[in-house]
DNA sequence: TTGACACGACTACATCTGTAATCTAACTTG
DNA sequence: CAAGTTAGATTACAGATGTAGTCGTGTCAA
């Protein structure tokens, strides 16, 4: 299980249209978030390519054109970032991280109802491993 | 109220041991951090004088050097830092980011406790607001 | 007083990032 | 077939970052 590569901040933005659906030519990537960002296309056209260099995308050869995909889940970019977070904000302590996220974040009702039964359930878990 | 400048992962190690006690001479800083991490005192120094260019520090002479202090509160820089990270991560929905911690962070069962009764706080205060 | 240090200032330099433009080969259309 | 359109490949270029080294000057020890 290799390791995820390091994605910057624009590059999340492509990642995550990938994520959500793929393969996808880079004209569609593009379009997409061209639609939502103040991006040119061509600079979504370089993110690619960095990021098939940096091993995070795969593509194939579709007629003239690319289709890419992510090369790993999102879950192992998440839980990388995730990390490296927590370790330079918290020095490495997942609680106090917890803690201002939930005493700063905006949170619906049922966010905290779902956040309190996960609790629960890991409280139980460590009961009775 | 001025917002904090964008610090990198370098940057956050320099700011954390002065946050943790300053003002502090820059010598000072760098054998603290040396001592942990692998890095030339000068690229202490040099990290030093970026953070001042920042804004992230402010120094006072006394006698031929330096004693630097944050010029922010820690918190300024964490709140930032962490709804960055939410945004580019998740999307800017924190629910799924607490989830992803308690599922996948290491917490003991003081944490939880913890969590577990500052939710039930945020929930009272929800219901009366 | 002179030479060795210690400090901050300035300089260095390869990478990474954000943000594109240009080049080149294939494909499409008259 | 020739010219325009596309797609990816290559190149650009400034600012941020990691990681130091060098310069000039003030200071302390001898």
């Amino acid at each position: 299980m290799p390791k995820p590569p390091r994605i910057s901040e624009a590059e999340w933005e492509v990642m995550n249209v990938l994520w959500e659906s793929s393969p996808r030519a880079a004209n569609e990537v593009a379009d997409e978030i061209c639609q939502r960002m103040r991006w040119h296309p061509k600079t979504v056209k370089t993110l690619l390519g960095r990021l098939v260099r940096k091993g995070a995308l795969r593509y194939r050869e579709e007629g003239n054109r690319y289709l890419y995909s992510p090369a790993l889940p999102r879950g192992r970019f998440v839980d990388a970032e995730s990390r490296s977070f927590v370790e330079r904000v918290f020095g490495g302590h997942a609680a106090p991280a917890l803690v201002h996220f939930v005493e700063t974040m905006d949170l619906s009702d049922d966010d905290l109802q779902e956040l309190r039964s996960m609790i629960d359930r890991k409280q139980k878990e460590d009961e009775r491993p």
